[in-house]
DNA sequence: CTGAAAGCGCTTACAG
DNA sequence: CTGAAAGCGCTTACAG
């Protein structure tokens, strides 16, 4: 099966190739009739215009990548298909091309982000996963590409970023457990590294002052993300502060972790010990019990950020480079009242 | 920051831009000097060949792609990723460029494989996702693109496949249960059209047949792969069919709907009825109980897809069209020997 | 060992 | 409204 060309249809047509090209570019100025032949013609063959060759020769670049870093180990919790399908879905209802590139924070020090873009004629990106002491992060502040970061915030006119209010997200989980009257509330953290990590802090502690409940840095502990060292690190609080009465976990896979150490103590969860996640992966809902967490939508975030991502493209007005997508506090059955002991606390 | 291209590089090293181009082509009879000239400069200008321009001119054709069929809707399972991972791999490890190309049943209708695949210059790939009732699925079969079926075999000299041994991987399954003292069996099926569909039933009709076990058909159930018609199902044959102990289900988010339906009917697992999923999930560890079922190592297949569509791009010699890629049976929490009471079948 | 040149499949001023 | 032509950034016979 021979490649046919717009050569192949102008002939056919029996018009010049800069007239094919020129329906296909949606150019109005072009008699009805032989726009339509030529439509035709190229249906009949089956023509579709190669990407490589318009990229090459057009000025107009309307290519966007999204960059997943570090795939691999980020994959359990299985958010990055939702953003994927997010910016996917952008692009087809705009006339932008999409590219999805995979990286590592090890390829990341071999090769800049400009050449990854330059290879493929890459007018800007949306990148998730990247932690703030990634190597493109320093790039991007200094170059002027067209970016949009998820979960992450960094400075500079042409770059944008799109997450859940982490902080105020974070603020409502501790502030569900205080209400429910629990005071002792650890805090199972992220990475250090990462931006969300201190944005969920803060919002733990802003809870906690408000009710005027002080902030014992004994129990906050950073997991790095991880199921089982936030298992460790659950099982060595359980251990040394019995008045705990519950978890808040950055991520679900952390409470997982916590979840366990917690069953392994003999404790039950709910009833002696509160738990809240933060993601609302698929596999959420069905542990047992069913994990109450914050529930942000990927796809969303997705969604918005290659939104954004145009906005710089084209030019366009921005009115707030950083976008707030909404979540949602879901509750479900790993938190409950504290149970009010003989003698209890305070 | 202007972009730069060859011949920036050919005229800060005083060369011609073909020599600048054999050299990043590896070509040997090159000068060591002007070689290593080219080299310090083009690593001095941060410069990348732009893939565009190369894919135009070049007669080798070096892109394959993951087709992906209707993401959203597999996305709970997290297959995908990890297919991902495997492919991209493959293409990191080898010169090949890799392109992800999200598809669904519906654009198959509007937009040819060849379409999809002459628009990026791609020489073939692996897809995902296929149904046997698919439009690609003619496609491929009458024309001479290199593909790669996860998951679905099909006829033509320049496609192949690669999936675990399903009907092997179900028999194994089945097996399990049987030894286990099970006789009733009922058999939680996929959709019809999908081709595993088939090769599962047939591992648990083999299985069933070694044991001279008679073949009920009325303990056959499709439910489409859907975790909620499933439960459906199993709630109706546990209602009807109170021998049975066992369930084998032909995926993970089936077995999922399937324990609802039991723990629904009173019924304790795997003391009272025994599961088997198929898949291997991320899931499928965290449930109540821990389910017992077939691991299939996605990126491995993802993987071994890769290597072998690269063989048909290259017109290598074809051992096997058909790679089987290694499964092994996990079993955790749910199941167990049948209970014989009093007055027990048979 | 290396340069000059044709060509890949398009887009887009420039004329008319 | 449409054609002719330059040009996008490369690769690759063809000479020498």
């Amino acid at each position: 099966m021979k490649k046919i060309t717009i050569k192949d249809v102008a002939k056919q047509a029996g018009v010049s190739i800069g007239t094919v090209s020129r329906v296909f570019n949606g150019y109005t100025d072009i008699g009805e009739a032989t726009k339509q032949k030529v439509l035709r013609i190229a249906d009949e063959l089956e023509y579709t215009p190669n990407l490589s060759a318009r990229s090459l020769s057009s000025k107009k670049k309307r290519n966007i990548a999204l960059l997943l870093n570090n795939l691999e180990l980020n994959n359990k919790a299985n958010l990055s298909m939702d953003i994927l399908s997010g910016v996917y879905q952008y692009t087809q209802e705009t006339d932008f091309e999409f590219f999805l590139i995979p990286i590592t924070t090890e390829q990341q020090k071999e090769k800049s982000l400009q050449k990854f873009l330059n290879e493929r004629d890459i007018s800007g990106a949306v990148i998730q996963g990247l932690k703030t002491d990634d190597p493109y992060i320093k790039e991007i502040e200094k170059s002027s590409i067209p970016i949009v970061l998820v979960d992450i915030e960094i400075a500079g006119d042409h770059v944008g970023s799109v997450s859940v209010d982490n902080e105020q997200a974070a603020y409502e989980a501790v502030e569900h457990l205080l209400s429910l009257g629990h005071e002792h509330i650890a805090l199972m953290n992220g990475r250090k590294e990462a931006k969300v990590t201190v944005n969920r802090e803060a919002g733990y502690r802003k809870a906690l002052k408000e009710r005027q409940i002080e902030v014992r840095q004994e129990l906050i502990q950073y997991a790095n993300f991880s199921e089982d060292i936030a298992q460790m690190m659950a099982l060595d609080l359980l251990k040394n502060y019995p008045d705990l009465t519950a978890f808040f976990c950055a991520s679900d896979i952390m409470a997982i972790g916590v979840m366990k150490a917690i069953k392994e103590t003999g404790k039950t969860i709910p009833e002696d010990i509160s738990v809240v996640g933060f993601d609302d992966i698929t596999l959420a809902q069905y542990l047992t019990p069913p994990l109450s967490t914050v529930t942000q939508n990927m796809k969303d975030i997705g969604y918005q950020a290659a939104t954004l991502l145009s906005r710089f493209i084209l030019n366009e007005e921005i009115e707030r480079q950083h976008i707030f997508v909404p979540h949602v506090l879901t509750i479900r059955e790993t938190t409950t009242e504290r149970k009010t002991k003989s003698g209890a606390l305070r």
